[in-house]
RNA sequence: GUGGAUGUAGCUCAGUUGGUUAGAGUAUCUGGUUGUGGCCCAGAAGGUCAUGGGUUCAAAUCCCAUCAUCCACCCCA
């Protein structure tokens, strides 16, 4: 038997009901903010990856789906959200069209990666990006936004994370006195740190080997090598945070694997999920667009993790909804009369009531088992003797209590469902 | 890519030191009871015991290989 590819999944009842109710909550908070959606391509020519997120990192480097399609272009499932977006911004030239462009997306994405408790080979995430400003307060929203999502599902064992990287020079000259510190150390370091030395040297600090922990805490803080500007920066998106009464920690060992991010970085990360905790990262990223394309347009933005969320969701024992309520289930009486049903079913659905009847010919049991099942919370018997005054039955399934109407008073039918509903 | 764990009915799982026809709960279907439904009762259907090989009189059970899934490393959302 054919089955679904490693690391992905099919998301179907009743998961799917949580992720439409997520998402739901998504377009919202981001339509409140004012955030246009955009959709972009699932694959992309895969250069805009390699030089957009950097050729060094994991994500380009070792996880990327790529392959040569008929025409013998590289081109490659998209990672991530935001080369993408920044992309279309200067294809479009909507740096033009607007100083500032506001977008959010909820999409899938791909890394090849081993799968794990919340991580997939096909995984989704919503984000958002705002370019065109270097404006704190966008930072900030970059952190509200999610924060606001994870509060409106109910979420509370989650805490954020923010540091600054500054510009590539300070960093650059952060990085010096890094490896002057460990110079003496790197003997001490685990394996994998000490190929980092070489490689990534920020990258140490996300050893979870305990000596590396300890050799990292004395280290030399970055938040010490940045410009005044960049300071400045970062302390106004405190404030605003502050204000804003969102709590954060400021955590200097957060340096993000990709490469395009400047300035403000940060994390929401998440108690309740497992060893892949991260349920959102971002930050500011303003030398992307010129990377890119050769504008310099500063920008920041975030992605969220949709099934590491609904997993945090399900550890804390959240959207466990009960199943939703039928307004309306047809029975037939008798099976000559099917069309008549069906056609009822037409009328009714025509009126937005949600209505199922039996497909299958089944007895009158077997379809009050099946109304019952659907949670309906009023069942049109259609048949019996009733039907040769040209009426059917309606029944309260709450009461029982039952009641004929005519076929020209069905809009009486509608009502009375309507109207129960509002109770 | 590295390590560890696990594969038995649609789902969640029992299955003794190897021993007749592999079980339960739940879901599904049919019927009984009920004012035509919920609760209850009865019955039915549902399995290549992951796959392939080996040991044995005998394998779901022991051994080997393969595959798959899960968890952790790594990486990140």
């Amino acid at each position: 038997m054919i089955k679904a590819i490693k690391g992905t999944k099919d998301i179907y009842y009743p998961e799917i009901e949580k992720w439409q109710f997520l998402e739901e909550i998504v377009i919202d908070v981001f339509s409140n903010f004012n955030y246009n959606e955009i959709r972009t391509p699932i694959f992309e020519e895969t250069a805009l990856f390699a030089r957009g997120i950097g050729e060094s990192t994991d994500i380009v480097g070792k996880e990327m789906y790529t392959f040569t399609d008929r025409s013998g272009n590289s081109v490659t499932l998209k990672p991530e959200g935001t080369a993408s977006v920044v992309r279309a911004l200067l294809e479009h030239s909507l740096q033009k069209a607007k100083p500032l462009n506001k977008f959010f997306y909820i999409s899938p994405m791909f890394r090849q990666e081993r799968p794990q408790a919340g991580r997939l080979r096909q995984f989704h995430q919503f984000g958002g990006e705002a370019l065109g400003s270097n404006n704190p307060y966008l930072d900030a929203e970059m952190i509200l936004i999610p924060y606001i999502v994870m509060q409106m599902l109910g979420l509370s064992d989650f805490k954020v994370k923010i540091n600054s990287l500054g510009v590539p020079e300070s960093r650059e000259k952060y990085k010096t006195v890094l490896r002057e510190y460990l110079s003496d150390k790197v003997k001490d370091l685990s394996e994998e740190s000490r190929r980092r030395y070489e490689t990534n040297i920020l990258r140490i600090f996300d050893s979870k080997a305990e000596n590396d922990i300890l050799i990292m805490n004395e280290a030399p803080k970055i938040l010490d090598y940045l410009s005044n500007e960049d300071i400045d920066h970062f302390e106004e998106v405190r404030n605003i945070l502050d204000d804003a009464h969102i709590d954060y920690e400021i955590d200097e060992k957060l340096v993000r694997g990709l490469d395009y991010y400047t300035n403000t970085t940060f994390e929401i990360v998440s108690g309740s999920v497992g060893a892949q905790s991260a349920l959102c990262g971002g930050g500011r990223y303003n030398l992307l667009a010129r990377e890119l394309g050769g504008v310099d347009i500063p920008a920041v933005g975030f992605a969220a993790g949709i099934e590491r969320i609904l997993l945090a969701c399900k550890n804390e024992g959240l959207l466990e909804f009960d199943p939703y309520p039928l307004p309306l289930f047809i029975v037939l009486l008798d099976k000559s009369y099917d069309r008549i049903a069906y056609n009822l079913s037409l009328y009714f659905r025509g009126k937005g009531v949600e209505t199922e009847l039996d497909y299958l010919g089944r007895s009158v049991k077997a379809q009050m088992r099946e109304a019952n099942k659907n949670n309906a919370q009023f069942v049109l018997f259609v048949g019996g003797e009733e039907i040769n005054e040209s009426k059917v039955t309606l029944k309260n399934m709450a009461d029982g209590e039952e009641a004929k109407y005519s076929f020209d008073s069905l809009e009486e039918i509608v009502n009375k469902i309507y109207s129960s509903d509002e109770e």
